[in-house]
DNA sequence: AATTACCACAACCGCAAAATT
DNA sequence: AAATTTTGCGGTTGTGGTAAT
């Protein structure tokens, strides 16, 4: 399992180095830092389960970790959870994390939700890595209606066209539509549950590009679907047909972002 | 072959809400 | 009801891999 992560190789099984946490071998009680080796992640997952998930800190102190509580949950939820998918995201997860941004920003849990297997972290760092690297490249705020609609223009497109091959070749199995209730409508202003939310959707847009001039932004955009649907395609399918996207069921628009910024009707136009 | 720059991602941090005492 | 502890969230950072030079 912890072979999958794919940096850690090094440090791993480090013992010498210990550049993280503990210092010396007279502080060894410590708390530790840094990559999880994979005799602890062994007796994380062999104290959860028996005892079970929860009580982060008391799991921390008696399980035998030297870690924190909250390094232990990260740990679990993040990496070890048997739920947890790993590899690359589908073109219909891609979809949906677009989708799904524009609706609610950077509400990573509330986004994850919707993906099972995929936790916050893992969206998170798509986003940034992908999303809003390509708005940077662009020299735009990903929140400006200028970069949503090159989205919506290109990106997404491309995606469908990454799903059309996918399912033209090998039609994916039957899977869960993401479920979305009333209550995914986004709390009123103010609600406490949106601490940092804000941040970034203050769309100022002053530079301004001309879309219409603009030629295919993302040609550059490599396809992130390395694993042609083989990973989280498989297990989960976005709700498409000849109407579009359907993701609007259930959703209540009128939320503080004035409902979905992108338009997916008629994107089987372009 | 060595060095540098960039990328992707795991992990940490601070803060606040929720739960518990 | 207040204080304390636990949990969860979003932002940020550190590190290893790899492509480019």
């Amino acid at each position: 399992m912890a072979s999958h992560c794919k940096s850690k190789s090094k440090n791993q099984n480090q013992s010498s180095s210990e550049s993280f946490g503990v210092i010396e071998d007279d502080k060894i009680s410590e708390i530790r830092r840094g990559p999880w080796s994979v005799e602890e992640d062994s007796l994380l997952i062999h104290y959860i389960s028996v005892h079970g998930e929860g009580r982060w800190n008391l799991l921390a102190i008696r399980s035998g970790l030297r870690r924190t509580g909250k390094s232990c949950r990260l740990r679990w939820l993040n990496y070890l959870k048997p739920e947890v998918k790993r590899g690359n995201l589908s073109p219909q997860e891609q979809l949906l994390i677009l989708d799904l941004h524009s609706r609610w920003g950077n509400r990573w849990s509330k986004i994850a939700q919707q993906l099972p297997g995929r936790t916050d972290n893992e969206i998170k760092n798509y986003w940034r890595t992908r999303v809003q690297k390509q708005a940077k490249v662009l020299n735009i705020k990903t929140n400006s209606p200028e970069f949503k609609d090159i989205i919506s223009r290109f990106w997404i497109p491309r995606l469908f066209n990454q799903i059309n091959e996918c399912s033209s070749s090998s039609p994916p199995p039957p899977c869960p539509t993401p479920q979305l209730s009333d209550s995914d409508s986004l709390p009123a202003a103010g609600d406490g549950n949106r601490r940092h939310f804000d941040k970034e959707q203050n769309s100022t847009s002053s530079e301004s590009m001309g879309i219409s001039q603009v030629s295919d932004p993302f040609s550059d955009v490599p396809s992130w679907n390395h694993g042609g649907g083989e990973t989280a395609a498989e297990n989960f399918e976005y709700p498409i047909g000849d109407s579009g996207l359907q993701l609007t069921d259930g959703i209540d628009d009128d939320d503080s972002f004035g409902g979905c910024l992108w338009n997916f009707d008629g994107l089987w136009q372009f």
